[in-house]
DNA sequence: TCACTTTTTGACCAATTGGTAAAGACACGA
DNA sequence: TCGTGTCTTTACCAATTGGTCAAAAAGTGA
């Protein structure tokens, strides 16, 4: 097995580590952890089970490495938004990099919410350690902007709230979105989402 | 078997049926519908598995089953929303029943939310049949009250999606509320979520 | 080329799961 | 009380699933 305690992982091994991670990726978001199977999973990769089961120790292994590597690409967009810049334009500014990310990655969305709905088994920790902590310290940012006057009165942790459930709803309810609008559904939610939050926060 | 092209259930079929969708219920929410197995709900329903298969056809006809109730459900706050009241009433309304929905019946939010999120596989065609039209209706009043001046100018599909987005939010991602917040969540998401759409629809 | 390591595979489990068959327990009107 | 239809259980499958193992194959450096 590759020892995961070396220093260099070799080519071959950088590539199928990948590859299964991009598979899994696709058969967990679709299906949620229990839904999945490692068939499934080996035959998106294109290798055979046991050479799966060479890279990773079992198919936990595999979702909560998924799920680690998600939490720095989802935590991203709130990290950027600067406590000195102008409150309007970084708020804004994380709601249209969180609708980008509901429109580029609608997997690792799909993947994440499906996680969270079954109550966070495996990411609970992830939460506590990672996110609690940004998320208190932004709440902070923007409760000091509403102080400073330079927001409109506003609860900060309800406000990130709305802002993660308007943009993630584009990428986790896709099927029953495009059951429901016609052609140019990202554009439109753009327009819609930056009136939204621009009349709740201007002071 | 029971058969049910006839009138009357009996008190014990009623009884029984009941007691596994409830179950049903339970257990498809928590771990949806693959994660889901025939033992679990048996279990919580205080049957043996052999007997809910004497009431159900199988695992599939449970979950359309709850589907289906569910649709009527999750239809009815939309259809209360009257074309004749005060718009900002009728919305702040829509907005609020949507609200204590997602507090009263978070089971079935999720268990909606699950089907949703795995691309309507089993709902599909009840999304079409029975969500679009209410959906196109709704979108038409609310296009008509802005038409006629009584609201700020918005896209009404997109505004359905942020009222539906924002309160089920409290209900589907419950696990990661509770690990950011303390205490009175839902009095604060009320507030809150009044505000946001109060500011956004005042003309 | 050869020795040695890394990677891949085919054959195989044990446990779980959805589902069945048939016998038994029960309810209830005559 | 009996007989008939309703309900429940025991015992059992066949298929799927996560995972193992030893051996074969493919690289790799000298």
């Amino acid at each position: 097995m590759p020892d995961g305690t070396q220093k260099k992982p070799s080519r071959i091994q950088q590539r199928n580590r990948h590859l299964i991670l991009d598979a899994a990726l696709d058969v967990f978001s679709a299906h949620g952890y229990r839904g999945a199977t490692l068939d499934q999973i080996a035959e998106a990769a294109g290798l055979s089970k046991p050479n799966i089961l060479y890279y990773f120790s079992g198919k936990e292994e595999i979702h909560v490495t998924l799920l680690s590597q998600l939490m720095e690409t989802w935590l991203d967009p709130l990290v950027e938004m600067d406590a000195d810049g102008d409150p309007m334009t970084e708020l804004l500014g994380y709601v249209n990099r969180k609708l980008d990310m509901a429109r580029d990655l609608p997997r690792q969305s799909r993947l994440f919410a499906g996680e969270i709905l079954q109550g966070a088994p495996r990411m609970h920790p992830h939460l506590m350690a990672d996110l609690k902590p940004l998320f208190d310290e932004k709440c902070s940012v923007i409760q000091g902007w509403v102080d400073a006057g330079k927001l409109a009165p506003v609860d900060p942790g309800h406000l990130i709230f709305s802002i993660w459930s308007t943009t993630q709803h584009y990428a986790d309810f896709d099927a029953q979105v495009r059951v429901l609008s016609s052609g140019d559904t990202m554009d439109g939610a753009r327009k819609h989402l930056n009136t939204l939050f621009e009349r709740l926060l201007a002071p």
